[in-house]
DNA sequence: GTTTTCATGTAAACAGTTACATGATTGC
DNA sequence: GCAATCATGTAACTGTTTACATGAAAAC
């Protein structure tokens, strides 16, 4: 259950719109948690149900327009309960690991090659971006736990997308090597 | 659509059970699938029934006793198309890491960094385990493309979790060292 | 005979993805 | 007026997790 904190992280950091959160949850929240724009609108139907965020602005039939939310002081609490939950890290689910794994069952090399140099383009073009993010904050001040925090994540991102490309590289080198 | 394939995978190294299957991906596969027994078995019996797999033994009703499953040639074929896909790298989803940027904007310093070592703890285990299984390997041959995927799907595991603990002793010497 | 382990399964709730629908505003 | 973009939403489907149920075999 962590979309919603998510959203309730994003919207303390600043009050936004829907599509807003989905331009965010695109970028800086991205490169550890993703989300469509269908599970931001509906996640923020049930946040305001539930009392945790409300609309800015007047109520009323919005179809079409923009609304923006902010949080209520039982969201924050929530939020603050949360942080202190315990959790194990997940099980990773990675299609590309288990896909090279039923090559060694299956066979058909070649594909695969294509496949991870394909992958290794992605996260090449993805750190370079996360390389951009992190010069631009080198620009402005660390001084903040909120900055200090921001960076300790983003130095994730990075070394999350190192750790591909250290792995892609070895593995081309092996599958290429002994065709 | 990973799982059926992962079990595809998994009965053509060996054909099994499902509690056998369970141990596997709490074991090798477990690495970068994981799956739980209630999925396993769900779809061991979609698979049977689209005729992918076929129970070994006697049918009949078997609630309490052990039934292995092998893969039909139907089977093998879906998976060497499903080898064939191409599939961009999943947005990761990093529950710890949503809880540390949210503290950025609670606050609640101490309690995380009991957090990050808990997991810097768990991470160190399962970094031992997958060394281990490496050195059992090394003692086998590597001679097949099977053998060198298994290491190459290993040495991933081993790395993701170096990247892990590098990450975490970088987060835990900044938010000790300004506490 | 009772507890533990092996073994298979069902049901409900929760989370995430894909496809589609619709209205408002801006640029041309 | 028309197209593009901004903006919000619904519905159906797929996948994952959690809680529970049940029977067979072995250990004591």
């Amino acid at each position: 259950m962590s979309l919603p904190h998510a959203i309730l992280t994003a919207l303390l950091e600043k009050p936004s719109s829907g599509l807003e959160l989905t331009r965010r949850f695109d970028r800086s929240i991205g490169y550890f948690w993703s989300a469509t724009h269908q599970q931001i609108y509906r996640e923020l139907g049930k946040l305001e149900k539930a009392g945790l965020i409300r609309a800015l602005d007047g109520e009323g039939p919005t179809r079409g327009q923009k609304k923006e939310y902010e949080v209520l002081p039982s969201g924050r609490e929530e939020l603050e309960r949360w942080v202190g939950v315990r959790e194990d890290p997940r099980a990773p689910r990675d299609p590309l690991l288990l896909r090279l794994r039923a090559t060694g069952v299956v066979g058909v090399g070649g594909d695969m090659v294509d496949e991870l140099r394909r992958h290794r383009a992605l996260h090449r073009e993805r750190l370079a971006e996360y390389r951009e993010f992190e010069r631009r904050d080198a620009a402005r001040g660390h001084g903040t736990e909120r900055d200090r925090v921001h960076r300790l994540v983003l130095q994730g991102g990075i070394e999350l997308e190192l750790f591909w490309l250290t792995w892609l590289d070895r593995a081309l080198a092996d599958l290429e090597g002994a065709g």
